[in-house]
DNA sequence: ACCTGAACACCGTTCAAGT
DNA sequence: ACCTGAACACCGTTCAAGT
């Protein structure tokens, strides 16, 4: 049964009738986002979001249902300047198309980057990747691949990326981490030693593009 | 400057000597774990710990400093169960080798599905983790892969079980995110719709096997 | 030394009331 | 209808006190 707006009867004044909303769930996202960037996730709770926008803390309840709403419109507010236009046939293989579409999403998420263990509980219902997904699939297609490895790729594709830039923004090659096993006992640890003293030289993009490009080599043969 | 013990007049009953303690951090980690498994990670907080342990909330700071620490204590006692002896050369070639310790990984990880968000933070740590990439690195040095070569398959390898196990475990293709996909408009999402259709028929273990060969297949040539 | 209980500064959310 | 403020049931952690 449809909503039906109910008027009532006023016991005050008349210029107080009911009031059209002052806010939108984008500019809730917004605000979340802007506390997010600013003071880091922990930061991130009703008041401070509420404070942001100038309101009570209970007016956000008039727009979301819940917390958890709002981390899902943050990620999709995120997650939404996701660029899913079909790269052009000129951007050479379906390899570098397929790259060009990896690059875009790690590039969306790497400008919030605070915003990723949100992104794990609230990507499924986010319209903008499953356009991107629908790319992808497109592109694959094209590429020759039959329906069940076409499926098979786009989820290893996904598991890769979500894995990968996990693994840069939360313990990047450069970071403190590999600094830590470069000191470990080499006579436990031979190759892992050997490979953090020549981890730093690594940047993150070529790391993360000689992984990719296993990935594609598989799916090439 | 090592810490001396320093003995003090106690003006009180002389059974009241310093006790030992009552505890281990083992004992504070299997709590913890207890409470997780049993009421999910949204059940985990200091309280509960002490409520299953019998002691008060703050006798737990005698053994941590504060809950990140007892967070990373149950990441290690998830994480200290895996295997990371060699596989004997008789398990077959070097792929089969990689398999089966990522295998082994996969299924430590999985055996506690709930503590997966807290492994995204306290993973680098893990001595179990760190002796698991030593013996990885080992079978891709004997494969024959050069310095920086094995870096970057040991990470893709990294990136792809981080990201495949979020996924069957956050997001699984027989889940109902993929029931919500089969129900989008087939005309936006052509291909979308048409792999969602097919995906249930793929079990996760076909599709965490099929993305693992792509990404060792790359490395094969 | 080891443990406890009260207290503080936070949370998300319910509820009744204000206009 | 839209918004507010007090209140409730939680958090993690500090602190002073108890034995």
């Amino acid at each position: 049964m449809p909503y039906t707006y109910q008027r009532k009867r006023m016991p005050y004044a008349v210029n107080t009738m009911p009031r059209p909303r002052s806010l939108t769930q984008d500019r809730l996202a917004a605000a979340a986002l802007a506390v997010i960037d600013r003071e880091g996730l922990a930061g991130l709770s009703m008041r401070a979001v509420a404070v942001e926008l100038g309101i009570s803390t209970m007016a956000l309840y008039r727009y979301v249902q819940d917390r958890g709403e709002l981390e899902a419109l943050v990620v999709e507010l995120v997650l939404g300047s996701v660029d899913s236009t079909p790269p052009p046939a000129a951007t050479g293989t379906w390899q570098a198309r397929i790259t060009l579409l990896v690059d875009r999403l790690r590039a969306t998420v790497g400008a919030h980057p605070d915003v990723l263990p949100l992104t794990f509980t609230h990507r499924h219902r986010s319209p903008s990747v499953l356009r991107w997904g629908e790319t992808v699939l497109g592109v694959l297609t094209e590429a020759g691949l039959g329906p069940e490895e076409r499926i098979v790729a786009l989820r290893a594709l996904l598991a890769y990326v979500i894995g990968a830039i996990q693994q840069e923004h939360l313990g990047a090659l450069s970071g403190a981490g590999t600094a830590a096993i470069a000191r470990l006992p080499a006579a436990d640890f031979p190759h892992l030693t050997e490979a953090a003293r020549g981890a730093p030289s690594l940047t993150p993009d070529r790391e993360f593009h000689g992984g990719l490009a296993l990935l594609l080599a598989g799916l090439d043969r």
